[in-house]
Formats: structure tokens, C-alpha cells, sequence
DNA sequence: CGTTAGCAATCAAAAGGTGTGACTGCTAAC
DNA sequence: GTTAGCAGTCACACCTTTTGATTGCTAACG
């Protein structure tokens, strides 16, 4: 799998190959390279320098009267060198800035539209991933006492995302209880990571032991917390997927059973590595789709890496739209929050 | 499509074909329903009854040498007189029981355990929506002042279910301002259903000019809140679909977009009527999906509708189990959060 | 030596033909 | 009303043939 040397020529008829497979999804011949890319030299001379590439393992004839498709190794050479700036039509950029040229309300909606705008675009299942919280800091627990038995429990984070839950105690507590509490609580949390604290230890757990039905139960609601957001994936256009004859039943069962584990969907989309654009062909130890390729890029907000989003498709899929679809709706993003306009109407 | 009066056997008979082939999937023929229920009469009697009821409408010939597939008004009739109380094995009803039967933290957690159990035991796909919160009742809004740019919203309804959030006002704002527009904010909204203030009347607004941005943020929230709520649809087993072999290609895409727009599938999974159970078997006007059956079932907790739980299968699915699986879930859960354990162990 | 024309070889896919077996519908007798 | 018996039907499986696209090879060409 080391970089041949693959001559100029043969570079542009596997990339020719990889073109016409992409938006025909039959096999290409020699006499179709020849009509449409190569006019100057003969269909001749084009099958030889495709079982040349054959030989090298960049195409694969599926039957010996049948042209060649692209195997997984020419995908993967034409994502790193043959993917150009595709420059989305003007159309397709106001389509994009529209979706998001409303009144919007929070996070989720934002995320939802966006998981619909690159779907509608790409025309493929695209699926966005935010990112786990577990690594988020606390910053406050708030304790509010609404009556002597309901407390309410507020998470405040670094990322200002907060959620609350009103718990109810066995036994009656006054407001001092409740203050002398809170100010434990926050000793002992503020600062952390949402999963140092999954996890206590026994000396906080004596430290805490006058407070601890209260104690016991912001364990629970972090814990809650923790699992909630590590599985907080949005997905569009999944029928989308059977738009594509080669996704079989085989296929799309697998397709479902990766759609149907958040967690499993969230692994692959996000995993781990840290770059922008991230293209995963069919299907290998690390997961993945066989006969599917999903391209993943990186969503940053502010220098802080928020997310990531992707889109599933074929193997044939169109690289280089797809990957400026999703820079673009990143651009888009980003003006729009950073515009301020968090909860109001964009003008 | 009148109540016909169907002889005894002409039921028994019916019966007999719906049951073979809600298990072996293809046309069953007057041979096999002799062997299997009725060795008393010859298969040319019974090839005399089936001929009738195909007259009727309840039978299906496939083609004229192959035997008989129920119609949808075999399966409607079926599911009204024909099914019966399907006898959990201890087994199943373990697996119910033990799926609880473990810590759990908060609504959504159960709500997912749930959808994977029914899907798990029934070996369909599972869905629930929970009850659109647009009716419940405002009972108490708490504005908290975090510093005097931030407040926080949190709002308490009467099934105590809350939400929060943290709002930026452009003027800086002191204790008194927030005490006294919570006291204003609460004489407009307690008592209210979501729905109704989703859409404020002028009246309204100009009592609140005063605080006119804190009460746009409200309602933007109160909005948002509504919507989310909206769509709190849960699912499971979605790769189950595929193990039924009259699931095509065309099947799928259907069911795919179903499942792709959530709104879709509450509206279908909560149709309004106040039944226990809902069978809606293929698609007509008001919607459903082809060749599939959809059998719902109300949740209730202490006498108040809490949502909807359902099953997507094929149009012969073993509406029986179903049934009673729907059911042991929906006593499991009932003992379980009467138990008062929310967000302890059950031990 | 790379390029090319020409041509035989290959093979999937489509089309056509045949047999088989599983049913039914009908008829006539019970 | 029920039944046995039998002819009729038709999907399905299997095979063969035809077609057409496409290749690989070879020999000639510049």
C-alpha cells in the first residue's frame, strides 16, 4: 500500500474511472474512458493501462467481459489526491443559508437543522455527533429548595449547557440545610470534569454522609447526565440510503443495526482522530459499513471543538461535494452563532 | 365491509389461515389447514370454504394454483375476534422483569430500556412517544438571577416535569426587577397549557413591555420546550425490520421515511383516539406504511395517559404477543414507579 | 518501444423452452 | 352438504440459446 509511482497518465484514467463509476455505478469500459476523457488515444492502449491498474490493486473487473470498477484502495488514493474544491452552486450555497435564516431556538434545533441541510444537499444520510460532555467542567451545582421535601438541582458547565432535576427527599430539610449543602457540594465538584465525578471516592463519601440521600441522588442525576450526552447523535435522510441500487438487504441490515446503538453510530463518527475530514471506506476491524463510505469532519466553535458530522453513502460516493457541503454548512455555522443571535430572529 | 355472518367454520377456518401464515409467510393451502386443524372434513370442503371467503373479500389468491394469503380485513377481523391472550413463557416475562430490574436514573433512561425490551421480546421494531406536553399545565415559572446579565428560567408544570435555562439580557437587571417580573410572568402563565401561550395575545404583551426582553425569552423558550417535546420519540430494533422477508426494497424506503421525519411517526404511534390498543394494518389516508402493521398501545400512569407505545412488523405479525408483551411492560413499569424508586436501585 | 487495429474469446444478462409439483375448481357420486 | 377424483393452471426451477458488451492478445505500425 505504499505510494507507487503511478504515471501521469494512469493517474488520470483511474481518476476517470473513479468519476464515471461515481455517478454511473456500472462498470466502466475502455471505449467509455476513451469518449469521454481520452479522445486522443486509442481504447487500445486505455486496457492496457487499466490491467496495469488492475494488476496493481487499484481496480477490479467483476466479471472478464465487464469494464472495471474502482476497489477500496483507488477510493481511498482518490480522496487524498484527486478530491478538488467542488464549488457548490449558487443554488445550493442559499439552500444552505436559508435553512438556517430563521428564528431557531437552541441547540438541539440548530443541530437538527443542521443534520437536515447536509442530508437535502448531499442527498445522502448524514448524522451529526456532539461532543461528549464527560469532558466538560462543572462549574456550579445550585441547589434551590422548593418545598421542605422537593429540592431542585441545577448543573451549571464551562460550556455554560446546564440541566436541572427536582429531587425529592425521604426526609424533611430547611433551607439552611439546603445552603450548608450546596456549599459541600460545590467544594467538592466545582472545577471537575462531569466524569471525574461519575466515579467518587470513599473519602468524599464520608465527608458527604450528613448530606447523603442529596448527595446520593446528584450522583445519579450527573451519572444520568453523563449517559445522556454521550449519546446525543442527530440523523437525516437515513431513507435516503436505499436510494443507492448497491445498498442490498445485507447492506442496509447492516446499516440499521450501526443506526440502531447510538453509541456504536457515535464511535464511528467520531473517532477520536484529530483531524478535519476523516473518510472511512466499507467496513474494517474499527467498524464502518461494508460497501459504505462515511466522511466525518469536525465541527469547531469558538477554537473548541463541538462536534463532529457525517455523512453515510456509498463507496462511490461524491467525495468532493460532500466534503465542500460540509465545510460549507461549517462557514454557515459558525456567522450565524457567532452573529449572537443565540435565540433570536437573524436579520 | 359490514359485519358478514361468517359460519363457525368459515371462522375457524379463517382463523387457521391467518395463523399459518403469520408464521410460515407463504399461501396456505387447503391441504395444509386439513392436516393442521381440521383432519375431521376433507380439503375439498375446506377448498370450498376458502373459495368463499376469498368471494368475501377476506382471502387472497396469489395466483391460481397456490393457496390462500389473508387480506387486511382477514387481519382486521383477526385482531378484533381472533386474538386471544398469548400466555408469556416465564421466560419472557423474566427478561420484562429483569430489564427493570437494575439502577435506572431518570425518565428518558426508562423510556429507552422499555422501547429495547418490547423490541427484544417481540422481535420487531419498537417505538414510544411520549405524550405531547403542549397540554400540560403550567404551574409555576422561578426566575433565579445568576448575575445581573443572567437568569435562569426554570419552568414547572403540573406532571412535574421541568425545564431550564439560562437567558443573557443586553440591561443589566437587579433582584427586585426579577422578583418582580417572576410575580407578573406568574399571573400570566400558572394555570396556562403550554399551547396556549405559545401564542400570546397583544393584551398580554403590553402588560409586559416593562420586561419586554426577559418575556420574549420566555415565550422563545416556552416555544422551543413545546417543540421538543413535540417529538420525544424513542425507537428500537430498527434493524429487526429487515429479518422479515416481505419487507422489500420499496417496504423499507417506506418504513426508512417514516421513521426519518419523527413527527410522522408520533402522529402515527399517537392517533388521538383514546383506545387501549390501535391496530392499523397497511396504508391508507392517514398514513401507515405498506405491507407493515402497526399495533400501539396506551400508557398510563396513575390514571393519566403518559404516552404511547408501539410495534412496526409485518401485516402478519403475532398480534397476540404483541398484545400481551405490551401489556406485561406496561404492569412492569406501573410496579416499578409505584415502587418510588425513581433514581434508586430496586432491590 | 509505445501505440494501435483487428479479431477471437469470454461471460453476464436476457430470452425462450420444458418439466415439475403444488394447488385449485369442477363434476359426479355419496 | 360432503367428498373423491381428476383435469387445468401456473409459479418456479432448470436448462439452453442468443445477444452484446468488453476484454486480451497478436501482429503491424511509426
Amino acid at each position: 500500500m505504499s505510494i507507487e509511482k503511478l504515471s501521469e497518465r494512469k493517474q488520470k484514467i483511474l481518476k476517470a474511472v473513479v468519476d464515471e463509476y461515481i455517478t454511473s455505478a456500472t462498470p466502466i469500459s475502455s471505449g467509455e474512458i476513451k469518449s469521454k476523457h481520452f479522445d486522443e488515444i486509442s481504447s487500445a492502449t486505455i486496457r492496457n493501462e487499466l490491467s496495469a491498474l488492475e494488476e496493481m490493486g487499484y481496480l477490479i473487473q467483476p466479471h472478464t467481459s465487464a469494464g472495471r470498477i474502482p476497489s477500496k484502495k483507488a477510493y481511498n488514493l482518490y480522496v487524498e489526491r484527486f478530491v478538488e474544491k467542488h464549488p457548490l452552486s449558487k443554488k445550493e450555497v442559499a439552500f444552505i443559508e436559508n435553512a438556517f435564516n430563521d428564528r431557531f431556538n437552541e441547540i438541539e434545533d440548530i443541530v437538527k437543522r443542521t443534520a437536515k441541510v447536509i442530508s437535502d444537499v448531499t442527498n445522502y444520510t448524514s448524522v451529526i455527533v456532539l461532543k461528549n460532555i464527560n469532558k466538560v467542567v462543572l462549574k456550579e451545582i445550585k441547589l434551590i429548595d422548593l418545598d421542605e421535601h422537593t429540592v431542585l438541582v441545577v448543573i451549571i458547565t464551562d460550556s455554560g449547557i446546564i440541566r436541572d432535576k427536582v429531587i425529592t427527599l425521604h426526609n424533611a430539610v430547611n433551607s439552611q440545610y439546603i445552603k450548608d449543602a450546596n456549599a459541600m457540594i460545590n467544594k467538592i465538584f466545582a472545577g471537575k470534569t462531569v466524569n471525574d465525578v461519575k466515579s467518587p471516592d470513599k473519602l468524599i463519601e464520608s465527608e458527604m454522609r450528613e448530606f447523603r440521600e442529596l448527595y446520593e441522588s446528584i450522583i445519579a442525576i450527573l451519572e444520568s447526565y453523563a449517559d445522556s450526552c454521550e449519546e446525543s447523535v442527530f440523523m437525516d435522510g437515513q431513507s435516503k440510503f436505499l436510494e443507492y441500487p448497491e445498498h442490498d438487504r445485507e447492506t442496509t441490515k447492516d446499516f440499521l443495526s450501526v443506526v440502531d446503538t447510538k453509541e456504536k453510530l457515535a464511535e464511528i463518527i467520531d473517532d477520536g482522530t484529530d483531524i478535519e475530514f476523516n473518510v472511512k471506506i466499507g467496513k474494517d476491524e474499527k467498524g464502518g459499513i461494508d460497501k459504505c463510505a462515511i466522511v466525518t469532519a469536525k465541527y469547531m466553535l469558538h477554537g473548541k471543538e463541538i462536534g463532529h458530522a457525517g455523512v453515510i453513502g456509498p463507496e462511490r460516493m461524491d467525495y468532493s461535494k460532500v466534503m465542500s457541503v460540509l465545510k460549507c454548512v461549517s462557514h454557515t455555522l459558525d456567522e450565524i452563532i457567532d452573529g449572537g443571535n443565540n435565540g433570536k430572529r437573524i436579520e
